[in-house]
DNA sequence: CTCCCGATAT
DNA sequence: ATATCAGGAG
């Protein structure tokens, strides 16, 4: 487990690598981010983009996504995968809106969770992105690069993880670490083929030394 | 824990 | 061919 100068050093990397790390889902107001988060399950952000240009263009109110039959918007999204229970799930939470909250997205954490297909890492981002909560998501990349650079431990459960993260990073900095972490997990510590090689932060990383080892083994 | 699932990278 | 992708529900 890396320790508090050593987590500083990583929020500092992060920082210089990817200094406007931001959410790259496209969005022009808290109802489509919903959505986008809500679709980019097990899905990049490239190909939900690839999917809402033209969703957007066609459903702008949640009243829009219940004028058209399932088959209508499963297949408006199809190429997301998992798109079954996404078009249900969307039905479902735009029915919510429009019934309890005059078809606004509600600000509160509590209230976003009570929406279908909306989890606690969803609502993390809408709070956050849309709303200006601190708040940490931990998604595939937070998560793998968090255990990997042991901010946290291999063990921990997702909801681990975020406390974890919560506790060691000032609060004033959830947000923008959040999106660096994945950032960093994205384009740097990949799932596939991290780039160790060239990786600033390879001298506090067991992982990454590892993996180097393995590395020269092989050649 | 399993299931949902197409697109893309490796 | 297989792993992975801004997860959530049952």
């Amino acid at each position: 487990m890396l320790t508090k100068v050593q987590i500083r050093e990583c929020l500092d990397t992060f920082a210089e690598m990817f200094p406007d790390a931001h959410c790259e889902l496209v969005h022009e107001n808290p109802f489509e981010l919903v959505i986008a988060v809500a679709l980019s399950a097990q899905c990049t952000d490239a190909l939900v983009n690839k999917v809402t240009k033209n969703l957007f263009k066609k459903y702008k109110k949640p009243e829009d996504y219940l004028a058209v039959s399932l088959e209508e918007l499963q297949s408006d999204i199809k190429s997301i995968g998992l798109y079954r229970n996404k078009a249900k799930n969307i039905r479902s939470l735009c029915e919510t809106l429009i019934e309890k909250y005059n078809g606004e997205v509600p600000r509160e954490h509590e209230e976003l969770t009570k929406l279908a297909g909306v989890g606690r890492k969803t609502a993390n981002v809408v709070v956050s992105v849309a709303f200006g909560v601190p708040a940490i998501a931990v998604d595939t990349h937070v998560e793998r690069v968090s255990k990997r650079l042991g901010i946290c431990r291999w063990k921990d459960s997702v909801l681990e993880v975020e406390k974890t993260l919560m506790r060691k990073i000032p609060k004033d900095e959830w947000s923008q670490t959040h999106h660096r972490l994945i950032f960093f997990g994205r384009y740097h510590c990949k799932a596939q083929s991290p780039k160790c090689d060239i990786c600033p932060l390879l001298h506090l990383c067991r992982e990454g030394q590892k993996r180097m080892k393995k590395e020269k083994k092989h050649a």
